[in-house]
DNA sequence: GCGACAG
DNA sequence: ATCTTGTCGC
């Protein structure tokens, strides 16, 4: 996939807001969406003590989910962790991975919020505007927004409120477990990315592309990072 | 001023 | 996100 970006990463706080206050005016929802053949999966993962990360995007068939393609990147992680401003962090990683695809998928899931964010702006939309490809956020737990009560069923959801404006949906994806927190990143409706989060869930809390792209993400990680264990499991 | 706060 | 063991429940 060839991605152009018109922005600069290495920016101060500042100007990263100012970026998202600019990019806003960008968002857009109606993007043709036809169903899906192809749905990525986005993750990050970061070093425990190197300013180091790794970023994958699996790709999976829909509705069949199973990875047809999987590219990742290794780089340095500049940019500190502030929420609000995790596209900063991530991003630059992300597109590297993105940009070895052969294959060109109809979405993105992204591990974060997409519109659910102060700004709008969160890292699902933010890499949707970059790209111009749909993007949905899923996140694990709540920046902004407030809620109601979310059925104890798969499939059950409830609008997140930002005073009056809708800007997601918790999303119970698994019976017993925590919901997730469904956003439109860009080009897609809300509707739309929530049906698709829960088509593309099966046995576990997490929809299989992120699933698969934080495991990619982990096992790079590991391998990586596995020579300090390696050596105080010798000690012993 | 204080608390909240994706990953 | 990362650290970190066992343990309780479907």
């Amino acid at each position: 996939m060839i991605i152009r970006t018109f922005h600069p990463w290495n920016v101060s706080y500042q100007q990263a807001v100012t970026i998202q206050e600019e990019l806003r005016n960008r968002i857009v929802l109606d993007l043709p969406f036809p169903t899906p053949n192809y749905v990525a999966g986005v993750d990050v993962s970061t070093s425990k003590t190197l300013s180091i990360g790794w970023a994958a995007v699996v790709v999976l068939s829909f509705p069949e989910l199973r990875v047809v393609e999987q590219r990742w990147a290794e780089g340095t992680i500049t940019f500190p962790y502030i929420p609000g401003l995790l596209s900063f962090r991530e991003i630059p990683l992300v597109c590297k991975a993105i940009e070895q695809l052969s294959i060109e998928p109809d979405v993105f899931l992204c591990d974060g919020q997409g519109l659910a964010h102060p700004r709008r702006m969160g890292i699902a939309t933010h890499l949707g505007v970059i790209i111009n490809k749909p993007t949905v956020g899923c996140a694990k737990s709540r920046l902004i927004g407030t809620h109601e009560e979310v059925g104890s069923k798969k499939g059950a959801y409830t609008p997140l409120m930002d005073k009056k404006e809708v800007i997601g949906a918790v999303l119970r994806t698994r019976q017993g477990v925590k919901p997730v927190f469904v956003s439109p990143g860009y080009g897609i409706s809300l509707k739309v990315a929530r049906t698709l989060v829960l088509s593309c869930v099966t046995k576990y809390r997490i929809p299989e592309p992120i699933r698969a792209a934080h495991n990619l993400v982990t096992l790079l990680r590991n391998s990586r990072e596995a020579g300090q264990n390696h050596t105080l499991y010798s000690c012993s």
